[in-house]
DNA sequence: CTGTTAGCGCTTTCAA
DNA sequence: TTGAAAGCGCTAACAG
């Protein structure tokens, strides 16, 4: 009777133009297998206590297929005071290499039964507006920080309201938990590759000075310089932009000082991408008087001219790390609140942008005095990518 | 005695030490204010009707402010039956272009008080579970699809069970509303501008043969050598993927065949990138033994080698667009089901991939001799980009 | 093993 | 102009 009543109400007033949910709910599908949405609900979440007949059990599941039944997000949300949904800030210009953080992120978000949300930094302008409609609304119940653009005012203001939060690749005064890659590693690893070309004279292609996730990097070129026993010379390391524009005025730099290097190692993609074009242009040939190294790989490096030699770093990891540290946080276990990811070690892909010093320093002649031998090196096979 | 134990082992389970949000409710901000919840909700909302006292509106807002207040969107979404979230589904392998696409989106959906959420189409493996996790659970009013691979199947049945979604760039049996750039003169344009350097074989390299982004693409070419009274030789159509590899594939088929062409038109921008190396490994000369164009254009172009020269389609307005078309749906508002962006139009970006073709062609062998003038055109000046 | 009963935090009639 | 009350669809004690 009472119940007849607010049923046809409710359907009255639900209808809005276009409905967003098929809109079937617990209540029909208990209703349908005659039982109570209680119990609807233990059997369909498999509720641990979930004593339940066999019978009812498949008689619910039968109904709730045949009727089509989905769970709705904000119900359960409102119930559980919990989402199960991730957010990822990411940066508002998408670089080549932060998809493969979401999809690590992603992956490891799906196997441990959340949604990733992903946000572009510049959602609401500013970071901090994104931070307050995903986590102050309620949105997700964690946060992963993959955006060097938020300042370090905003993530503290999430760190005191929010602690539910990882920066990827990035520390911040130690106070966030984070997980970074091996920066110091992956530099360290193309700054030797050029070395073991017998470059002595090499520079650094830095990203902005006040980023750590740069320092990092620097300081893997240091440490592969001072190993060789090498000297980083005045001016060997200009910061710019972790971009094209950046690469190419920072290189141009490099190239137009007192002593030009025979070898730059880059500290990203993107900005090796501009500094090749920065050589051309000065008409320094790549890599016959000039070798590069970039950090992060991606499939475009092998098409440009010439294919540039990497160091691809473990980013899927980076991201799918960052999903477990967060997910520990949110469910209490215990661990630690800082990691390097080390588990893929960073890989150094050769292709054709680093050759042997032409002319040995000095009079020292390396022992291997094969020269700049470019491999051949073909394009991967195609594979499928759909237009937009 | 039972019981208690279920519950024991419930709670530890349930323990989650960091409340995901501040937790201030309505009902904290009203007692607060000394009014009813229901009073705040009208006077934080500007309900319509509203006709409060200054004074308590002025004493519910500070005490909104002072504690913090922020509506919680499952609640909000719950009880309003939306949840003022709109989803756009992008391809897994993000290309150099969607960015832009996003932002606009995002704009638009900002300024109608949207939240956009950005799914990777391949989130839950398949796009049809991407759209149950979003659209049947609620979790997004509408959803904008800007991803080729989802199939006509899934859209099939994301169009039975929920109308509210529009299709960016691609038309499926005409029945899901879309909106399109103009793909047809886009193309044109291109394929002019190879046209009006004097060459007359002039390939296209296409997308995927079944995707009608591509078709409309290659018409466009089409209709560029038909207004010109070219013709289009056999073989001068390839379709590749639109990535690298595809690019470099159909290139290399291309500069293979018997008819060689003096010029392509790329009906993508990754494509054009592995073309260039495919010319360069063939030791064909771009601009001076192959003129090339791309499709879109973005900062990267600029860096290539040669840099290449583009057609920058209205991206921003596509997704914003059809976020409007979304909207109007949303709020059954009617309006054109099929817009095809034309305002910003099309606009070539002229830069070095382009030359006059040296001689006229006799269906000989060209010799080296005569040269383009390849403008040294500087890339633009950096602009500032975070690193992830 | 299943049903009853309270909410989760917010919106929204309907009264006052 | 404001308050009371009834849900939105779901989960989670608790009782039977």
């Amino acid at each position: 009777m009472h119940n007849s009543l607010v049923q046809d109400r409710a359907d009255l007033s639900r209808r809005k133009p276009s409905s967003l949910r098929p809109g079937v709910t617990l209540a029909d599908v208990a209703r349908a297998a005659g039982v109570d949405q209680s119990t609807v609900s233990r059997v369909l979440r498999n509720d641990h206590g979930a004593r339940t007949t066999e019978a009812t059990r498949s008689r619910i599941h039968d109904e709730a297929s045949r009727l089509g039944y989905v769970a709705n997000a904000a119900a359960r949300s409102l119930a559980m005071r919990r989402t199960s949904t991730l957010g990822i800030l990411i940066p508002s210009s998408l670089n080549l290499v932060i998809v493969d953080v979401i999809r690590g992120a992603q992956d490891a978000a799906r196997e441990l039964g959340y949604v990733l949300m992903v946000a572009d930094a510049s959602e609401l302008g500013r970071a901090s507006d994104a931070v307050r409609s995903l986590v102050l609304e309620g949105r997700v119940d964690g946060l992963l920080i993959a955006s060097g653009t938020i300042t370090d005012e905003v993530t503290d203001d999430l760190l005191d309201g929010f602690g539910n939060c990882v920066i990827l690749n990035r520390r911040i005064g130690g106070r966030a938990p984070s997980v970074i890659e091996d920066d110091d590693l992956g530099m360290f690893i193309a700054t030797r590759e050029l070395i073991e070309h017998g470059h002595e004279t090499i520079a650094c292609l830095a990203g902005p000075i006040d980023i750590d996730t740069s320092r990092r990097r620097v300081a893997g070129y240091r440490r592969a310089m001072k190993a060789a026993g090498l000297k980083v010379g005045k001016g060997s390391v200009v910061h710019r932009p972790f971009d094209e524009a950046g690469g190419f005025s920072g290189t141009t730099e490099l190239l137009s000082g007192p002593n030009r290097p025979s070898a730059i190692a880059s500290a990203s993609l993107a900005a090796a991408i501009g500094g090749l074009a920065a050589a051309r242009g000065m008409n320094v040939g790549v890599p016959d008087e000039l070798s590069f190294t970039a950090f992060h790989d991606a499939p475009i490096a092998n098409y440009l001219s010439p294919p540039l030699t990497t160091v691809a770093m473990p980013l899927g990891q980076l991201g799918r790390q960052a999903v477990l540290m967060l997910h520990r946080r949110l469910t209490g276990v215990s661990g630690p609140t800082h990691v390097t990811v080390q588990d893929p070690a960073p890989r150094l892909i050769r292709r054709e942008s680093v050759a042997r010093l032409a002319k040995p320093r000095l009079g020292e002649p390396k022992s291997a005095a094969v020269l700049g031998h470019p491999k051949l090196l073909r394009p991967t096979t195609p594979e499928a990518t759909p237009a937009i």
